[in-house]
RNA sequence: GGUGGAGUGGCCGAGAGGAUAGGCAGCGGCCUGCAAAGCCGUCCACACGGGUUCGAAUCCCGUCUCCACCUCCA
């Protein structure tokens, strides 16, 4: 059986055939930097990582081109009203999102091209949309010709009269209202480090010309994949493929598009000010639950976020690591190599085959640990070896392998701070006693005991809480 | 108005005409000095109303509810 996944273009599930047999180019949407990462973007990155990884797996060669957007009016805008250039801005937030890929276990990308490199691939595009008849300049301005372009509107199977119009530019500036603008000529007031020449005069790019150049750029005339959150199809990816094909190129083969994730049933928005941003939620929670959690559902589905969702991610994981630190400990630990080569089990391929099915993978998975856990028991080594193999193989394409350097030493830290939790309450508890019967004197010699060894107590109404201290 | 998605047990979440999804929680047991972990067993389902069928959570018709996109979005 081979790889089979749900195209959002045709709506429905079909071949993976690439383009070129064993090779795959991507390109996955990467974020507009303009604030801080939260959960419901992490969701969508952590899932076209599991596609990489499957792909990898299934021996094909991947490319995986995923951008950056660094110029951007709402970047511009941001970061005016922060006082802060919009470069730095930007940068700061690029950062960030790349902190948390590292902290989920994201493999890297090949490429991560920024908007504001590729000005000569947008430019050289905009002017090929033009010579084409498919755009045309208005005061400095260029913009896509909707109505040139009978296609528009196929990847959302919507026609043009069904269209509201773009905002994206004054309308009395436009020949059709859902005209878009590939090139905007640059404002009086706005920032002189914003610009850039071009034939119609100095300006910046529209927003979804970027897209369009840089994965032409790097991955060809023609590729595989393009992936992105579902609420990119209309209008960004809508548009591109309309600004690619109108130019002549054939653009993606196939269109990936994964699910929001939800909280009460309403999405997770930057707009809405409901996105748990992802340092917050890392802060409380480990990173190997967090990536369980979001690439444990469907990537197609909604992810209903509650505060149970990273509990009980979190007793998974505990479940998972456990039994492979406990079959390590009797069996002895695999190599990555052996792991990366462990034959995976039918049920678990077929199902990572139909559209990724995480969620059957990872029955599967649950199977295989619940054999292993009954071969420790029962003292079957050789069947503890050949279920931890397995399992480690099963999870290391969702990027979950317990024993990789990835996530091996998270246990031990985590371990640690859960023993080292249970000596101070300890103490907590004795000096509570102690403030009870009114000694001062052993109560005092406890706090200073824990605040030597760097454990800050503070107490309140609800009893004594401990912390480590922050201090140098 | 246009386009698309969803409703499954206490909770999360697969499946898509006939078999036990899986996990968490609950209950009973095994193991254990007691626990924990683990294992075994077990309870609790397919939004509603019709229809097709030997058989429907799955197909058809209708209804209800929820959600998203329609130029800020992962």
């Amino acid at each position: 059986m081979t790889l089979r996944l749900y195209d959002t273009a045709t709506r429905e599930v079909r071949d993976f055939e690439p383009l070129v047999p064993g090779r795959a180019g991507i390109y996955v949407c990467g974020p507009t930097v303009q604030g801080s990462p939260h959960v419901g973007h992490l969701r969508s990155f952590v899932a076209f990582d599991v596609l990489q990884r499957w792909l990898i797996r299934t021996g094909h060669h991947v490319t995986m081109i995923r951008n950056v957007t660094d110029i951007e009016d709402k970047v511009i805008a941001k970061a005016a009203e922060a006082g802060v250039p919009w470069w730095a801005w930007a940068l700061q937030f690029e950062r960030e999102f790349s902190e948390a890929f590292r902290a989920v276990g994201m493999l890297p990308a090949d490429y991560e091209p920024r908007a504001t490199g590729s000005i000569p691939e947008i430019v050289a595009m905009i002017e090929l949309l033009v010579e084409r008849g498919h755009a045309y300049e208005v005061n400095g301005s260029v913009y896509f010709d909707t109505a040139s372009f009978p296609a528009y509107g196929a990847l959302t199977n919507q026609g043009l009269g069904d269209m509201a119009p773009a905002a994206d530019s004054p309308a009395d500036a436009k020949r059709d209202p859902r005209d878009f603008a590939l090139w905007k000529a640059s404002k009086p007031g706005e920032p002189t480090s914003a610009v850039w020449a071009s034939p119609w005069g100095l300006g910046r790019p529209g927003w979804h010309i970027e897209c369009s150049a840089m994965a032409r750029r790097y991955l060809g005339d023609e590729f595989d994949i393009h992936g992105g959150g579902l609420d990119l199809r209309f209008p960004h990816h809508e548009n591109e493929q309309a600004q690619s094909r109108a130019a002549g190129y054939a653009f993606a083969r196939l269109w990936l598009h994964s699910a929001w994730v939800t909280q009460s049933g309403a999405k997770m928005s930057k707009s809405l000010g409901n996105g748990l941003l992802v340092s917050e939620v890392l802060r409380e929670h480990q990173p190997a639950a967090l990536r369980l959690a979001l690439a444990g559902v469907h990537y197609r589905s909604m992810l209903e976020y509650s505060d149970s969702t990273l509990t009980d991610a979190t007793a998974t994981w505990a479940r998972l690591a456990g039994f492979v630190q406990r079959a390590s400990e009797r069996v002895g630990s695999h190599t990555h190599a052996e792991v990366a080569a462990a034959e995976l089990p039918e049920p678990f391929v077929d199902a990572m085959n139909d559209d990724l099915s995480v969620p059957r993978a990872l029955a599967h998975i649950h199977e295989a640990v619940r054999l292993g856990n009954a071969a420790l028991t029962a003292g079957d080594d050789p069947a503890v070896a050949s279920a931890v193999l397995s399992v480690r193989a099963m999870l290391d394409v969702l990027g979950l392998d317990p024993a990789c350097e990835q996530w091996k030493g998270e246990a031990q830290a985590s371990a640690a701070l859960t023993a080292l939790d249970s000596l101070v309450q300890a103490d907590i508890e004795a000096r509570a006693q102690a403030r009870a019967a009114k000694d001062w004197q052993a109560a005092d010699a406890i706090r200073d005991r824990l605040s030597a060894a760097g454990i800050v107590i503070e107490d309140s109404a609800d009893g004594a809480r401990w912390s480590l201290s922050t201090d140098d």
